[in-house]
DNA sequence: TTAATAAGTTAGATTAATCTAACAAATTTA
DNA sequence: TAAATTTGTTAGATTAATCTAACTTATTAA
């Protein structure tokens, strides 16, 4: 079984891949923040067990096998921070980290529980989407707030980005996921949007409006 | 903090040194599955790290902060598997080998929160006590099934070992916590024992009926 | 009380995961 | 296209946790 850093670095590379196809040492030891030799030198590893194609000085590829299992990983992830956040009480800005150390436990049952607890969840507290046992992951194609134009009423469906600082902004604002939002204006200048959900009126930058994915109602 | 490997040899240390005060390094590597060399070469580490007084060929003893940090890993352990019971729906023989794992968490919030939706439980699903969160162990003095006569009426309290086959032994007779039982007859040849509870009679072991602790309704 | 056995230690090797320094290849910029 | 920059690799070292082989010390049995 894969250990726990061959599971991160499993899942770092769906991560990458889901941007662009082709990934880059660079780019994975960055977001891993080891070195560029470690990163290297694990990628020789995970050629060794199947999960990557790579040839020296060519970008990496996940093979389908070292893609079935980073989404096996990233299913454990997901079923985690919805447990964590449904059943535990935590906010959705707690439990990436715990979820970044429970993910490895090492026991199917105890995830297979979570997944029936939560009745078989599809998305995890910041929309992003559950893969099924089989590693299949359903995308979804929301739309970016900043696509949006005025007097659009769309619903939040999910977040590009989940870090714990965005995560509070969107508190502190009481913009939660299915909230329903009606976009009042969009500033042609910055691309800043104002707009109004639950009594509230709110202007939003475009750098916000990029994270922030929509759906029509 | 402490790695994996540092928390689980503290756990056995704790262990053992509640059985018999001076701990040795083969009773250690035996209980851990490690080498004496590597079981050796720990000991002097966690003496480093101020958790054990240690001399050469001397016997093996805690300070009061490797007692602490154990029972505080202890801690972590026996509320995992009261949450994996008591929430998840687990059998207490599938827990002990999820919360091995779980109790390595570095999120002292995850076993918080474990503690206030328990309600502060003192004991775990075998019976054992909670340490509290100062690593204090409320040590209760249950006596063992073996000791009763003819007459007895007990309560099923607690269970000195924990394996999974004799969780399931146990599982097979209906016999759980908090059972009554009644004690029927002891036999002098063999010290087994006929229990009467529940509608039924059952004849144990004197082996069994020294891991069954009770006590006096 | 010696001899046998058990317990404990040292030395040295291994593996996974990491690092830095140095260099090579590829890409971008001027 | 040549130079500068970025990207990728190799070599070699480190640390934690483990092992085996060989040896020493302590305990137990004869
Ligand atoms: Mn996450
Ligand atoms: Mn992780
Ligand atoms: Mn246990
Ligand atoms: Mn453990």
């Amino acid at each position: 079984m894969a250990s726990q850093a061959e599971e991160n670095y499993l899942k770092a590379l769906l991560h990458l891949s889901s941007e662009k196809e082709a990934i880059n040492v660079s780019a994975l030891s960055t977001l891993l923040k080891v070195s560029k030799p470690t990163a290297n030198s694990m990628i020789k590893n995970l050629k060794e067990q199947g999960y990557v194609h790579y040839e020296k000085y060519k970008p990496l590829l996940l093979t389908d096998a070292g893609r079935k299992a980073a989404a096996l990983v990233v299913r454990k992830h997901r079923l985690t921070e919805m447990y964590l956040v449904e059943k535990m009480g935590f906010g959705w800005e707690e439990v990436h980290e715990i979820a970044e150390q429970v993910e490895h436990v090492k026991a199917p049952v105890f995830f297979d529980r979570m997944d029936e607890l939560l009745e078989h969840p599809t998305e995890d507290p910041h929309g992003s989407p559950i893969p099924d046992k089989d590693g299949n992951i359903l995308q979804r194609h929301y739309m970016s707030l900043s696509k949006c134009q005025a007097g659009d009423r769309v619903r939040l469906a999910a977040l590009k980005n989940s870090s714990k600082d965005f995560l509070e902004f969107l508190d502190k604002r009481g913009l939660n996921l299915g909230v329903s939002v009606q976009v009042e204006t969009v500033e042609p200048f910055d691309g800043s949007v104002v707009i109004c959900y639950q009594e509230k009126r709110e202007s939003l930058s475009a750098q916000v409006c990029n994270q922030l994915m929509v759906e029509y109602e």
